[in-house]
DNA sequence: CGCCCTGTTGGGGA
DNA sequence: ATCCCCAACAGGGC
């Protein structure tokens, strides 16, 4: 489920009720989990650990923990966490057990999600940077970045904006969301896009993640409902599954395409589609 | 009931 | 650099 904007609202409901407390018992029932050699966290390694901060750096959630340690959890498409649930939940994959009697659950029906256990910030800072590009939310994230990122690349924008290791965070949904709001189809090449096209995709990616974070306090569970009557999200994702609806912008038909493997969706009267490039051959 | 397709992600192989 | 497939499971359409 989450993109930043979600990650970054589940960091801001734990922060409060996991800072300062130690996890006195930790259950990990999915040995999946923790997949990559080795195996890291453990339980024996969770247990004891004081939580001194929970932060977010792309789409991870970052737990920095007593000793130095730090642990890279990635929710990856269906993971959640939840905080004192009344009943157990059926994919229940990690339980953690705080000092002050609260539980936290971690959730996750694919078994996509990973945790993992580093030692010191720079070993964290090397596995993020290794994955993760320029955080879309900061000053680092230019025009200019876009561009010399961006330089010379055949594949299509979509592909571009989904890549973390340039922009880290943006997922398929608001990458549909920014490209609509720039008026840029998702299939024009990335190297391409013309000076007012970056400015206006930079300003859009910016928009399209603020706009989620802002739209917290409806459930995030709810957030892929933009139809009916659901309301608070039905001006949060304009694009978005709204195939065979009408533009919000201007009434033609929303069409779905396929980018990248990824369902897509686009109006192709406010983003046209690109000339098919002419190769040098022929 | 079964089969097929789709999906909020990212890693690995071609 | 780019593209495709896959992980594991649920839900919907037929």
């Amino acid at each position: 489920m989450p993109e930043l904007p979600e990650v970054e609202t589940i960091r801001r409901q734990l922060a409060p009720a996991l800072d300062g407390r130690t996890i006195v018992d930790a259950a990990i029932l999915d040995h999946r989990w923790t997949r990559p050699d080795p195996p890291e966290p453990t339980e024996e390694q969770l247990r004891g650990a004081r939580i001194v901060s929970v932060g977010r750096v792309g789409k991870y959630l970052v737990w920095e923990l007593s000793d130095d340690r730090h642990l890279l959890m990635h929710l990856r498409m269906t993971g959640t966490l939840l905080f004192d649930p009344d009943t157990e939940p059926i994919h229940t994959r990690v339980r953690f057990d705080l000092d002050d009697g609260h539980r936290l659950v971690y959730v996750d029906p694919r078994r996509f999600g990973t945790g993992h256990l580093v030692y010191g910030a720079p070993a964290r800072d090397a596995y993020l940077a290794a994955r993760l590009g320029v955080e879309p939310l900061t000053p680092e994230f230019t025009t200019h970045y876009l561009r010399r990122a961006a330089h010379g690349r055949t594949a299509p924008v979509k592909a571009f904006l989904l890549d973390q290791r340039r922009i880290a965070g943006v997922g398929n949904i608001y990458a549909d969301e920014a490209l609509f709001r720039a008026g840029i189809h998702p299939l024009r090449p990335a190297g391409r896009l013309t000076g007012p096209q970056l400015d206006r995709l930079r300003d859009a990616v910016e928009d399209a993640l603020q706009a989620g974070i802002d739209a917290k306090g409806a459930s995030i569970d709810d957030f892929r409902h933009v139809d009916g009557a659901r309301g608070s999200f039905q001006d949060l994702f304009l694009i978005h599954l709204r195939a065979g609806e009408p533009c919000v912008n201007c009434g033609a038909t929303v069409r779905k395409i396929v980018v990248g493997g990824r369902g897509t969706y686009v109006c192709e009267r406010c983003q046209p589609r690109p000339r098919p490039r002419q190769s040098l051959r022929g």
